[in-house]
DNA sequence: ATCAGTCTGTGTGATAGCGCACAGAAATAA
DNA sequence: TTATTTCTGTGCGCTATCACACAGACTGAT
């Protein structure tokens, strides 16, 4: 029952995981928060559809969402990640309604979610909240831009590295549960690319992998290896992300 | 003399030569008009670099300009590209300021700009503005998340298809001033590779090209030659963007 | 405890794109 | 005109990645 399993976990939540509702003003807070549900999130739930209309936004705290786009004969390519930093959802505060790709949990967790319309009425009454969603929406447009970057010029390992990085940016523990042939897919290249890449990796010491379950052992050695594109989307996420425990 | 060339032409050019300008209803319009200078942009010019500040946005009519990232080892990737079908300063009214890639003139031509201050100013002071802007940051969004499942998945021919078209799109002619080494550094690959797929593109009866100029012969058969990403782009553009000659 | 299903490791070609090197052609400058 | 620079065409070997195929290992359900 996922309504009890929320309810129960809601006493382990609170907003603030959410790095943007834990940025907002406390009156901005206050005004919606009588309308954010915790909603948990399996493994594999598809958020929206290619080209599917939102019904809400979404804030996760402890999921991880992937932002996907699949090819007409079913290749398919991450777009951009979010997790707790962030929102689902910002082509209803942009206008468009509706994005031409689709949204699928990555790593099952926690998130709040708000009808669009109380979003879009809140994105155009207050000020600071449209201020901090829109500074979000600017590091999402970096994260996918670089992604494009990314995907042109460096090596699987290099990327895998990236996605590494950036999912365990966004997860509360040291363990991802993902099997090789779901990171391929999110990266869009071959499992065996992937088997080959994250052997390496784990030879250096860097990760530690069986089945279906990957822990981090050296994030200095990840950082050391990742491609710029990381650094360049975290730094532009720290820039206009600040005030993370604000207000 | 750059204000004597804006000067002369500025007989031959109307503020509607950029859609959207063209889209604002009359009496934003008329708030903004005589702050709008329009200026020539020659080719190769850098508007802004790796995280510079804008000091003001650009409203392209005539040039059309690519957001580039380069490299630390000094490769180069096209993020979009932007013509009368947009502007350049997005990071303006988003919030941040600036962005981490450059952008360059692709194509010569002449561009409205306008002080940053003043689209801020009207940007929070006009709804209609604002929605413009967000649906137009968003059709961008879609652009670099295409740019991110192409780079990953389709061949040099149809990136070239892709990249032609976007291009031709946005230009009053059909005739391109561009040399394969240009385009190879906007698609992030040889200039090889450029040189084969146009050969084939010529032969085939698309395109014609001698020394950095080519020339659109076949538009169907170019839009039957590109992969999904250009349709895909060029649908969102569409739909977020519909008035183009409106109010 | 067993078995079916799922994940990971590995091998063998094929191929697209890369790096480099250079020649001929076209435009531009002197 | 002649000389110089800038483009484009082409060849050759190299590498990363792909496509396919299958074996072994782990896991969870019965």
């Amino acid at each position: 029952m996922p309504t009890t399993h929320a309810h129960i976990s809601h006493s382990f939540h609170v907003l603030s995981q959410n790095d943007l509702l834990a940025a907002l003003p406390a009156d901005e807070l206050e005004r919606i928060q009588h309308h954010l549900e915790l909603i948990p999130l399996p493994l594999g739930e598809v958020i929206y559809e290619f080209g599917g209309k939102l019904s809400h936004v979404y804030f996760p705290t402890t999921a991880i969402i992937s932002l996907l786009y699949v090819t007409e004969d079913g290749a398919s390519a991450e777009i951009s990640i979010v997790g707790n930093e962030g929102m689902i959802g910002v082509a209803i505060f942009m206008g468009g309604g509706t994005m031409p790709n689709m949204a699928v949990v990555q790593s099952a967790g926690y998130a709040y979610r708000l009808k669009a319309q109380l979003l879009q009425q809140e994105f155009n009454r207050s000020l600071p909240m449209r201020h901090l969603l829109l500074r979000y929406a600017q590091a999402l447009l970096t994260q996918m831009a670089q992604t494009a970057v990314c995907n042109r010029h460096h090596s699987i390992e290099q990327q895998l590295c990236r996605w590494l990085l950036l999912s365990f940016d966004r997860l509360p523990s040291d363990e991802l549960v993902m099997t090789q042939e779901l990171i391929s897919n999110m990266l869009g290249v071959r499992r065996e690319g992937i088997t080959d890449a994250a052997r390496k990796l784990q030879s250096a010491g860097l990760i530690e992998y069986r089945r279906g379950h990957i822990t981090l052992l050296d994030r200095q050695g990840l950082e050391d290896n990742v491609c710029e594109c990381y650094r360049v989307v975290k730094r532009e996420y720290d820039r206009l992300l600040p005030d993370r425990i604000a207000t």
